[in-house]
RNA sequence: CGGGGUGUAGCGCAGUCCGGUUAGCGCACCUGGUUUGGGACCAGGGGGUCGGGAGUUCGAAUCUCUCCACCCCGACCA
């Protein structure tokens, strides 16, 4: 156990809380609900960024960058939108300050009043589609599928570190199209990008599906979701992708001349990750040790410890360790040759865990006689002492296998915490004692879904895509239902 | 915004009830030495507007008033 991170049995939001933390990753700022992201963590959302953005490429998107600043009436364009979004917006109302008159430091120039405030973006739809404007005119200009990677800010009441923060890192994509069936697909293809990230990268198995009406992204007429499952039973929402219909074109007026010389409203989607992902990532695999990370996304794939008792011994096992270091970064592995003087072997292997280094490498005068290196893998905390001939292959292997086993781990809980109910009574049950995602008949009103949420707290986490799609009665009002939905707590 | 709590060294805390030596402890940090196969040890050292302001008092971390910040529970949250 690392040293004072909290067990998840004894208070699994404490654990998760501490172990941010402790691994480095972020800290509280000064700023009430922001925080800073630490290089460690940063890392990490790094290569998340590199593997999205070069899936998004690969799709035919480009990147671009609008304005973090976004007039107020445009909120006023699209009604559902600003609905939505209103009761946690950041406001600039002044643009200069000046000496406190009276002495007291600094004040806001009340003669520096803004004609029109500013809203930070809560998201950019608004702005975006203002632009877009001016940049359609014919289907010739069609589509248009760009993606920022940007911070936004939404003014949240209780925050948690990357889980729900006032501002937080994500991209969001924002396409343009001809016809409805273009953007419906585009919103499709999406949801398949993020679900293949979170399950070969982030290594945590989603399920793909629609939301119900009631938790749709406001102005949206389809949200996808995939929806994660956390070790507490909790649901973590962790991407969104939305068909906005003509909601936004018509909202900010932007026609396009078709083929047949019609004009006609663009059809649009957009789509989003966050550092919420860090999140789901954190809660997903860790333990009572630290950080479980998937070597896909670990910033230090292969940490290196050597044990020494005299400098003559260190140079020895130095000669050794530079050759697999070596080779392993040739593999493009990322390795860390620990050598530094001021920490004992002991404090090095707790910390690595604690921060998820999936390998670890241990070589001292006993490995250097035998020609061997001790293995330690992060994800079972077992060791092996293999022989340092073909350590490269062998590690390269091992990583592999690390990937996989974190996942149908993952896979394995989630198919454990997923049960079928058949009556309310049941329904209530198992969310008190068990938790986890719960399938179950709806009758597809907004009523029943408000008050099983009013009653237990569980929300409609999504109507999955894939699955069963045998019909049956809702398990409140017995009400005819097309396929069963998932419900949750969630985050 | 309602209920509860906390503010003392970089971090974690004691001291506050009942005012009175030079404000203390653990971790971290610095120096030297011994150590190094699972979070080392010894010796020495540095670091404080006790959240801010006002008041009571010979004397305030401690009592009073006031302001501020943060945390937890709730409400809120695509």
């Amino acid at each position: 156990m690392a040293k004072g991170l909290t067990k998840r049995s004894k208070d699994y939001s404490q654990w998760y809380n501490e172990l941010v933390i402790k691994a480095d990753l972020a800290e509280n700022s000064a700023v009430r609900g922001c925080m800073v992201i630490k290089p460690y963590g940063y890392a990490i959302w790094e290569k998340m960024q590199q593997q999205l953005d070069k899936m998004f490429k690969e799709t035919g998107h480009v990147n671009a960058y609008f304005p973090l600043f976004i007039p107020k009436s445009f909120f006023s364009k699209e009604a559902d939108h600003v609905e939505g979004f209103a009761k946690e917006c950041a406001v600039v109302t002044h643009y200069r300050l000046m000496n406190d008159p009276d002495g007291n430091g600094v004040v806001v120039d009340p003669s520096a009043k803004l004609e029109e405030e500013l809203i930070v973006r809560p998201t950019s739809e608004t702005i975006i589609w203002n632009t877009y404007k001016n940049w359609i005119q014919s289907y010739r200009d069609l589509p248009i599928k760009c993606n920022q990677w940007a911070n936004v800010v939404r003014w949240e009441m209780r925050t948690r570190l990357f889980l729900r923060t006032a501002e937080f890192l994500w991209q969001e994509g924002h396409t343009a199209h001809a016809t409805k069936e273009e953007a419906l697909e585009e919103t499709e293809t999406m949801i398949k990008v993020y679900a293949e990230f979170a399950e070969k990268y982030l290594a945590v198995p989603v399920i793909q599906g629609l939301k119900t009406e009631n938790e749709r992204f406001a102005g949206a007429l389809e949200t996808y979701t995939i929806e994660a499952l956390m070790q507490d039973g909790k649901a973590l929402q962790s991407g969104t992708s939305h068909f906005l219909g003509q909601n936004f074109a018509k909202a900010f007026d932007v026609k396009f001349a078709s083929k047949e010389g019609t004009e006609d409203y663009v059809w649009a989607t957009s789509w989003g990750v966050s550092t919420r992902l860090m999140g789901a990532l954190i809660m997903a695999h860790s333990d009572d040790f630290g950080l479980v990370l998937p070597p896909k996304l670990a910033p230090i794939q292969v940490a290196i410890v050597p044990i020494y008792k005299s400098e003559e011994d260190l140079a020895k096992i130095t000669e050794k360790v530079d050759v697999i270091v070596a080779e392993l970064k040739k593999r493009g592995i990322s390795v860390k040759f620990d050598d530094s003087d001021n920490r004992k072997p002991g404090w090095k292997f707790a910390q690595y865990e604690l921060q998820g280094v999936p390998v670890r490498l241990a070589v001292g005068p006993r490995d250097i006689e035998n020609n061997t290196v001790e293995v330690a893998r992060r994800d079972t905390l077992t060791k092996e002492v293999v022989s340092i001939d073909g350590i490269e292959d062998y590690v390269t292997d091992l990583l592999d296998q690390i990937q996989d086993n974190i996942f149908q781990k993952a896979l394995d809980f989630r198919a454990e915490k997923t049960t079928v109910v058949e009556s309310y009574d049941e329904f209530k049950k198992v969310l008190e004692e068990k938790g986890g995602f719960i399938m179950a008949h709806w009758d597809g009103t907004s009523e029943t879904e408000q008050k099983i949420k009013d009653e237990t707290k569980a929300t409609i986490r999504c109507i999955p895509l894939d699955g069963d799609k045998t019909p049956g009665n809702c398990i409140v009002t017995g009400n005819p239902s097309a396929q069963r939905v998932i419900f949750a707590k969630a985050y």
